[in-house]
DNA sequence: TAACGATAAGATAACGTTGTCATACGCGAG
DNA sequence: CTCGCGTATGACAACGTTATCTTATCGTTA
């Protein structure tokens, strides 16, 4: 038994090739009868479609690529359940590729992908995003392209993002409700410019309460684990440590968990700590993670979404963010 | 500016379309003389084949498919990466398929994927391995497949694997070698084969110690954080509790460690806590995880690899698991 | 020296769709 | 009643490769 053609299905259905191709295409002009006659046709042979000679005939691929450059598997792995799932319904393709923004050959790699696969689009994640030689290449293809949270060229192309500024000022403000004064701060990784948005949000809330900025209190991290540790060392050998430590993403914050663990600091009694992402990380390490839940599997829904709905026309949408209260924050100690 | 093709090649080049095609393929029977030129014109053009045409004139689509059910990010990950990075050396691409064993969809899924993009191979990942109605699917479309950990048909597909049995008896072996006699353990998931010959493993080394086995003792769990602190509270209230748990995955033994530390057990103090994976998990949580390191990328790259390099041929490769010794274990209070 | 196999290259027909163009019908307006 | 337009269908070329078949040249062997 060898696959079903259009053939076969225009044969069974005693119609023309080009009648089933139009049923399958939702085309307009096609009668009630003849619809029916092509979809029974379709069911009984249980026909699908060659998406290799769809794709060389017509001028669409109905495949995307997605492509990161990102340490953190829940973000890559929430990403793709996003885009994956719009790409379904549309009976889209997703093609999924890593790459490594310090390589010579990124350029070259996203061409030959677009080149060999013909996709109809590209979704970019940090840090790829603000990569300028990258970006240029899509333009000079002429390939709708969404961004999820760009930090450079906001305009030139459509974007889903959230508002780190306001997330981080929300997480920085409710420290201070709780009646923190001295909190530590810990960076993101340079590369992305989320980085410097959440420190924004920190000193904005800072501000508006009337607290000094102490830059003994910020610490510069990469994102991971290890800066965690290290900034939570470093933040709680000071003189005037501070009774509470915001580090802008999950596996920081759990980093300094460890820290203070190990150097008998008691958390949430001694110090509050605070992360950002709301990955799995933040309900599994102990105590669990006041964080900022970043909809991550949302923001990818509606890249796709934003490609297959309005192509070529750039649009922008901002999804919300929600600050989640959990275990690992409290009032300082009197 | 529109895409090269190759008959642009065999233009610049000054040779056949065929000759361009055998060069392309590396099919022999090429003079070097002829590979030059064509190679010259290929890179002065920025030649990139039509993965459609391709696919759509020869019998190979240069596609594999990785479908997954799996609702670890840092499993499903790895595994991509491993996969993607062998597809990559080979020039092949991979497309990931999410599904859902339990709707009645998946078979029709899986043909409708193999037909539409005619794959060239079939990466299956537990517990999906072992759905036999999909399995059954793949067999009649004679498409070769690669199991990663598969629990029935062993012989029917090539696969790769570790060994589970041998791995949890080197982790019960080393906490009876720390001392400790009465070991908890937490069973994972009845839908993986895994979980079954772990469970085997610890009986194992438990009786070749000459400890009977408690059924007490044993906690059935879900691999998930939950089931881990479900355990832990079940297993430390005991009149007789446990000096060590051994859960059977990552997540459960963070579950067991936040329970702990809930109820005021130290860790390994009065709690030796031992997990199984080596995810990411295991060095974020406090203490670090003593565990099973499963190399979960050199299985999606072996995966692969048994695909390329065996097609239809039936090849099975075991894979070594490491113990890790970290954080979470000592010998038990005296 | 004739015959043959191994090597090297090309001409042309697929592959299974969609795009383009042609055709035919029904219906309302002039 | 005729023209034009919206609707509905089909014939056929085109998409960019690989497969198959054919041809030409060489070196080796009988």
């Amino acid at each position: 038994m060898t696959r079903a053609t259009i053939k076969d299905v225009s044969r069974v259905a005693g119609v023309s090739i080009k009648t089933v191709s139009r049923v399958l295409n939702k085309e307009r002009y096609v009668s009630d009868d003849m619809r029916q006659k092509v979809e029974e046709a379709v069911a009984r042979l249980n026909y699908h479609p060659s998406q290799a000679a769809r794709t060389l005939a017509g001028r669409r691929s109905f495949q995307i690529g997605l492509i990161h450059d990102n340490p953190s598997p829940y973000y890559i792995f929430n990403m793709q359940a996003g885009v994956g799932q719009r790409c379904r319904e549309a009976d889209f393709r997703m093609i999924v590729q890593p790459c490594d923004i310090n390589s010579p050959g990124l350029v070259d790699d996203i061409g030959a992908l677009i080149d060999q696969a013909q996709l109809d689009g590209f979704i970019m994640t940090p840090p790829v995003t603000d990569v300028g030689t990258a970006l240029a290449e899509l333009f000079r293809r002429k390939i709708p392209v969404v961004r999820v949270q760009p930090g450079t060229d906001l305009t030139a192309t459509s974007a889903v993002y959230i508002d780190n500024v306001q997330a981080a000022d929300d997480m920085t403000a409710y420290l201070i409700s709780l009646g923190h004064r001295r909190i530590g701060f810990v960076t993101g990784h340079g590369n992305y410019f989320a980085s410097g948005q959440r420190l924004t949000g920190y000193r904005q809330a800072l501000q508006r309460a009337g607290i000094g900025f102490d830059a003994a209190l910020v610490f510069p991290g990469q994102f991971d684990f290890q800066s965690g540790t290290a900034a939570a060392e470093a933040l709680l050998t000071l003189d005037q440590p501070p009774t509470a430590i915001f580090a802008s993403s999950d596996d920081m914050a759990a980093g300094v968990l460890a820290a203070a663990h190990r150097l008998g600091v008691a958390v949430p009694d001694q110090l509050s700590v605070a992360g950002f992402d709301d990955t799995d990380l933040a309900q599994v390490v102990w105590p669990s993670l006041t964080t900022i839940h970043q909809p991550i599997r949302d923001l990818g829904y509606a890249a796709a979404d934003l490609l297959l709905e309005f192509g070529e026309t750039i649009e922008r949408r901002q999804l919300p963010h929600k600050l989640v209260v959990r275990g690992s924050t409290a009032p300082p100690r009197t």
